[in-house]
Parts: C-alpha cells; structure tokens; sequence
DNA sequence: GTCTATAGAGGGATAGAC
DNA sequence: GTCTATCCCTCTATAGAC
C-alpha cells in the first residue's frame, strides 16, 4: 500500500478512537512505522490530514448509501424502509466508521471551532440522512399531500437509525434486536400514516 | 458561590464542549478568574476534576429520573413511557449535560484508555438507562411471561430516546417532532407486545 | 521522502512567597 | 487560597542533510 494511503489509514483508526485533540501526529506516525516529521510530506498540517480523512470517509457513506439507494429502488415501500435501515447498520459494523460519525453529532452540537477549515467538508450526519431519504421516499408520499407528515415520518425513521447505532456502539450489532426494533417502529409506522 | 463550584461548572461547560483532551486548565480557569495553578489548591489533577464533574453529572440524572419514576408509578403504562420519554428530553434540554452524555457513550465505544480511574466513576448511559426502565417496568410485564419479548421491547423504547437525544442535539426539541416520534412508537408497541 | 535537529508554543503540575 | 516562577514534558511544525 501506498505511504499516503497507510497514513490515513492510521489517522482513521486514531482520530476514531481518540478524537481530534486526542490524536497526535506521533501516534499515526507510530503505527505506520514513520517519524512523525515524516508526515509533513504528505500533509501541509494535523488539521488537513483530519478534513481529508473525514471527508474521504463521508464520501463513502455517502456511495454506500447511494448504491443501496438504487438496487432498493422501485420495492415496496416496507422492504425498501428495512433494506435501507440495513445498509447503515452494514456500513456501521466498521466502528472507526460509527465512531467517527458519532463524533461528527457532537461536533456539531458543541461549541468547538478548533477545526478552522471545516466548513467546507464537513456534513451534519443528520443532512446526510435527510438527503438520502429525501431522495429516496417522496415518490411514495407524493400522495399524502401532507408535507408535515412526510417530515414527521423522516424524522421517526431517522431517530430509530441513529438510535440503534447508539446502541450498537457499546452493545454491539444484534440480530434479534435489531428485528424486534425494526418491527416496533414498521407496526407504527403502518397504524399511524399508512393507515 | 463557592469557588470550588464554580471550577466545576466552568469545567462542566468546558468539558462537555471541548472534550476532556480538547480542554486545558488555563480554559477552566480563565472562565473563574484564576491562573491555572490556583486549580491545584481545589482539585489534584485534571483528571479528578473531570471525573468529579461527570460523577455529579451523572448522579444528577439518575435523581431526577428516580424523582421522575415515583410520581409515574401507578399510572396507566402508556402515560409512564411518554412520561419518561418526556423527563429525558427535559433533563437533556441542558446542552451541557446531553453533550456529556453523548461523549460518554463515545468513550464505552472506543478504545480510548486515556482517564486511569474512570472506572469507578463511569457508566455507560445504555446501563443507567436499563436500571431505570427495569425497576419502572418489570411490574407492568410480569404477566408476560417472556423475557426476551420484555428484552426487546425496553431496547426499542431506550433507541427512540437515544435516538430523539442525537436529533436534540443537532436540530433542538421540537414538540411537533417529539409527539410524532412518540406516537410512531407508542402505536408500535400497542401492535407488537400488547395486542 | 525520510531522517535528525530544533524551534516555539503550550500543556500539566509543583514550590514557595504572601 | 491565590499568586509568580519554574520544571519538564509533549505538542505541531519547519529547516536542512541525505
């Protein structure tokens, strides 16, 4: 592999577990078997070997998502609900991945701005959900007619996801559990806007 | 107020913005009107004080859910969830505290050893939860005779809490959403355990 | 591209005057 | 209990030899 490739690999693992400020050049360094001067060739800072790490990752949810999006397609609406629920829960068994998603959550609900250049690259896991199922649902609420359903109906669908990432990321992914809660919130769902 | 509460509740802001590498004592401090060393006369290290915030953080929200559960109990079982539900997203609304809350399931996530005595102090927010809707609800589902069924059904309700207090986080309460995602629920789990 | 050397800043923590 | 002074360490980042 190459030298930039392993770098950010390591920075991936690091950044995910120890944060931003918990991470330094010296531990990615460190594993990829470099003095940490070293790294400056390939980065100008910290900070942009953090933005392009985060972005690079992002992107791939993002692809994932989007390639999920297209073999769910035209499925009825239960089966292409769950299938979705299901790529996440897939792409979140990387716990770098789920760790640094939820780390982008509380970046955004904090105060810190040590990230300078951040604005640009990165996203609200929150507009990065909406974005998707926008996309992918309102050919089938078309017919409600009623945006604020639609929204209430996002936002429910959006809440169980996150939660059970939560979840899965102290408790670990769950079979049996994942299915029960799936089924709790497709039973509402049907009863309070499908009817 | 006394000095020693104060540093506390500039820690308690700096802390849960930052994270507990993201803060220094100088920050603490400037916030108090102190030089960093003055620190030192209140609490031994950084550590100490960190952990002495979270551990009263910590037991501030199991009281006020204990308070929360005595005057639910009795209640007919649909009102005690939304009760609940409704006494998490109140004692959340302290950005503060949620933004503690959600960096403490990030720390029970990663490998990050960097605090030595978070042992004793620590809890995960999935297992304070739990006790909480064990002691609330197994009164309510001893009929049912299925554990596991029981099991998967205090997951679901913890998810959608979790999962509310991630939205929170980001977009703010929302009555509209809130009632909404509690009805989605509540419809669900009428379906699924209770028939 | 990687190394050694080093700058320069800031971190946590201690000693001792007041 | 708060201050100044200071220690020692580690951090990010740069300069320049190879």
């Amino acid at each position: 592999m190459a030298t930039k490739a392993e770098i950010k690999d390591s920075a991936y693992y690091c950044f995910a577990h120890y944060g931003y400020e918990g991470t330094t050049m010296q531990d990615i360094a460190k594993a990829v078997g470099l003095k940490k001067q070293s790294l400056y060739s390939h980065f100008q800072s910290k900070e942009e070997l953090y933005l392009t790490v985060l972005q690079e990752q992002q992107r791939k949810v993002i692809g994932e998502i989007k390639a999920s999006l297209v073999k769910l397609r035209g499925k009825p609406l239960e089966d292409l609900l769950k299938g979705l629920f299901n790529s996440y829960v897939s792409i979140f068994l990387d716990r770098e991945m789920l760790l640094l998603w939820k780390r982008t959550l509380i970046y955004f609900g904090s105060d810190n701005k040590t990230l300078i250049n951040a604005g640009d690259t990165m996203t609200s896991p929150w507009d990065m959900m909406n974005d998707d199922f926008y996309q992918l649902l309102e050919g089938y609420f078309r017919h409600l007619n009623d945006e604020s359903s639609f929204r209430t109906f996002l936002i429910s669908y959006m809440l169980m996801i996150q939660g059970y990432l939560d979840w899965m990321l102290v408790m670990g992914h769950n079979e049996t559990a994942w299915s029960a809660v799936w089924k709790n919130y497709w039973n509402g769902a049907t009863t309070f806007f499908l009817k």
